[in-house]
Order: C-alpha cells, then structure tokens, then sequence
DNA sequence: ATTATCTATAGATCTATAGATAATGC
DNA sequence: ATTATCTATAGATCTATAGATAATGC
C-alpha cells in the first residue's frame, strides 16, 4: 500500500501539480482510504516532497557519468547533452513540474539547491578544468560551464515543455512523435557544440 | 474597480497560478468585495480566461514585425530572435505561468492555438519563402521554420524559467542580473545563427 | 432607474485527527 | 501486541448566488 499511494501520488502530481491533487484523488486511485495517506507520510506536504525530491534527483542523475570517461573534451559535451536529453525524455513532465512547483513555493528551492549542489560541487570543477585548457588551446570559444549548462538544458527541456502545442502541428505535418524527437536529440547536441567553436 | 480587479488577478495568477489564487486572494488584493469579481467577471474561470488570453497576446506579439522589414534573411532571423528574448524579459513569469496552465487544463490549449494560429499564419509563409530560398542558396543548412522557432523560443525563456535558481549562483559569482540578461540575449541570437550556417 | 458594492450564506471541497476495527507476527 | 486500515468528523477553505444597500446618471 505505501508502494501503491507513492506510485500514485507521483503520477497525479506530475500530471496536476501539488495544489490541483487531492489526496481524496491520490486515495482514490490507489483504492484506499484518504486517512491512510496520513498514516504513511503524515501530511499531503511531506508525500509531495518525496516525491519532489526523488525527481529532482533523477533529473540529475544523466550529469554524472559522461565526466569519468576518458574522451576529448568536445565528445563529452555530445555525451552528456544527448545523456540529458534522454532523462529528460523518459520523464518528460517532470522538467515543468519542477519548475512550476518551484515558483509557487520558494520554500523547495531549498531542498533543490541541495541536492543539485551535491551533484553539481562533483562535476564542476572536473569539467572547468577541462574547459579551461581547451579555451587556452584556442579550440573552443571564450564561455562558462554555466552558460553551457544553461543552453543545454534549455535546448532539451523545450521538446517537452511545448508538447501539448506541438502535437497539433505534429499531426498537420505528418510527422511522427518519435522520429522529431530523435532529430531534436542530436540537433539539440550539434547546436551546443557549434555555438562552441571560435 | 474592473480594471483594478484585473490588474490584481493578473500579479495573483502570474505569481501562483490559477489553483493556488482565489477569488478572495485577489478582492482582498483590491481591496473589494469578494462578490464583486463575479459581478463584472461571472466566474473565476472567466477572469482568468481573460489574462490567460491577453498573455497569450502579448508573448506573441513580437514575432510579427521584422518580418514585414527589408533587411537580409540572417539578420532577421537575429532581429526576430532578441526582439522575442525582449518580450519574455519585459514579461518574465508568463511563459511558464501559460505552460503549466496549459499543460494542467487542456482545455485552455484551444483558445490558445486560435491565437497563435492567427498570427503563425500570416509570418509562416513569409518567413518560409525566404528560409527555402536561402536554403537553395545554400547559406543556409537544411532546416525548417518549426525548428527554428523551437530553438529559439526554448533559449529565450530558458534563462527566466530558471530565474529563482539562478539567483543564488549569480550572487555566488557576483554577477549582475542585468549584465547576464544582456549577455544571453546577444548570446542565444548568436547560437541560433551559428546553428543555421552550413 | 440603473449600476456598483456589500452582507450573508449555501454547498462543495479538502486536510488532518481521533478513535474503532481488522490483520499480522510473535 | 503491533501494525494496517477504516469510519466519522472538525475546522478551514473556497466559489457562486440571493438579496440588501449605496452611488450615479438622467
């Protein structure tokens, strides 16, 4: 049952957001009483941060690896934008919800900063490092690991973000789901590694 | 009141969303009577329909006019580009305030796409005309208006959908908000340019 | 008279808790 | 005995409406 209330309660947050989830509905779709969330999580506001804090990490989660291999410093950033790009794809609201659920109550920032600093404080100086030297070498544009965050990201959450708008187009177009999302995949990876040639 | 009644709703919905504002939050805003909303409103449902709708408006306003000016394909493309990153920068919280409610309440795409519908059809081919003959021209790579765009409008609203994480990392290195935003702006219409060269 | 504003309230939630009952493990 | 589940409900919203009063325009 406490499995069966998370599993639920992760996909009508995801869907809704915290303030239009109910945990009469969370009850409902699990098929038990509403008290009984209560009872395992003690509050509507801890359920939901479980489940916030779980996604942030997956989130995540696709920035580690790519930094330990031992491949060029310009075959890393494919590595990891495309690596991106797919955790973002199999969870594909979670970006917005994040960010929703971060506007509307500051208060989780802080359980973000967190754990995206502990994920973070890893990578960061390993891959400005890097940057550095290829910047010194001439082979890449003068830039910060966060203004390459930045593009990357924003590239790759777009897809999903404009979703629900894009399917009517898609549809026009006869274009399936599937075969522009693969496009958008390595478009998104060449479009950050060009804006970072000289 | 009307007016004053809607200027309030619009801070409320924009900062909280339609779940998270009542129609108390927002008379006690102005400083009226809860009941007066429904008098010149008819329903919460209603007034936000009407503030959903304006931002629709207004965010897409800016693609409208460099097409109609004289100035080589490229640079259009880059007038295009910082006059959209303007528009979301004068109106920070409206693109994710129209992306969650659209994602959280379908209904609210229909009015949606009528809006954009009408002003992507007058640009579109426009802007397709000349996209193909570059194309055949050859200054440009294989692409298309819809790629374009999503690459474009996903940097753009990057930046301030990631503004309260932002902040503290900004602080951290002592940058200024401003000086960030004018870099980006320059920036992502650099990016686009570069991912549109052969 | 008409329009604008308020008071009061019905009816529908929604969350959390108290306390009862059922199921399980020793 | 302990743990899991349920019933019932208090108390806090929240939206929309009915009907009273105040303000305005002719």
């Amino acid at each position: 049952m406490e499995q069966a209330i998370l599993e639920a309660a992760e996909r009508l947050f995801l869907e809704r957001g915290f303030a239009l989830t109910s945990t009469t509905d969370i009850a409902r779709e699990v098929g038990c009483n509403q008290s009984l969330l209560n009872y395992y999580f003690r509050s509507k506001e801890r359920l939901f941060q479980m489940i916030f804090e779980d996604k942030v990490r997956v989130l995540l989660s696709s920035l580690k690896e790519p930094m330990d291999s031992n491949i060029p410093f310009l075959d890393k950033v494919r590595v990891l934008c495309e690596g991106h790009f797919d955790i973002v794809s199999r969870n594909p609201r979670v970006p917005l919800f994040l960010l929703h659920e971060i506007h509307t109550n500051l208060q989780r920032l802080e359980s973000f900063k967190e754990i995206i600093n502990g994920i973070l404080g890893d990578i960061s100086p390993l891959f400005e490092k890097e940057l550095n030297r290829e910047m010194q070498k001439g082979t890449i544009r003068e830039t910060t690991f966060f203004d390459i965050l930045m593009t990357m990201v924003s590239l790759n959450i777009g897809v999903f973000l404009f979703h629900p708008i894009l399917e009517d187009v898609l549809v026009q177009h006869q274009i399936h789901v599937e075969n522009m999302l693969r496009a958008r995949r390595k478009e998104n990876a060449r479009i950050l590694l060009v804006s970072l040639l000289p």
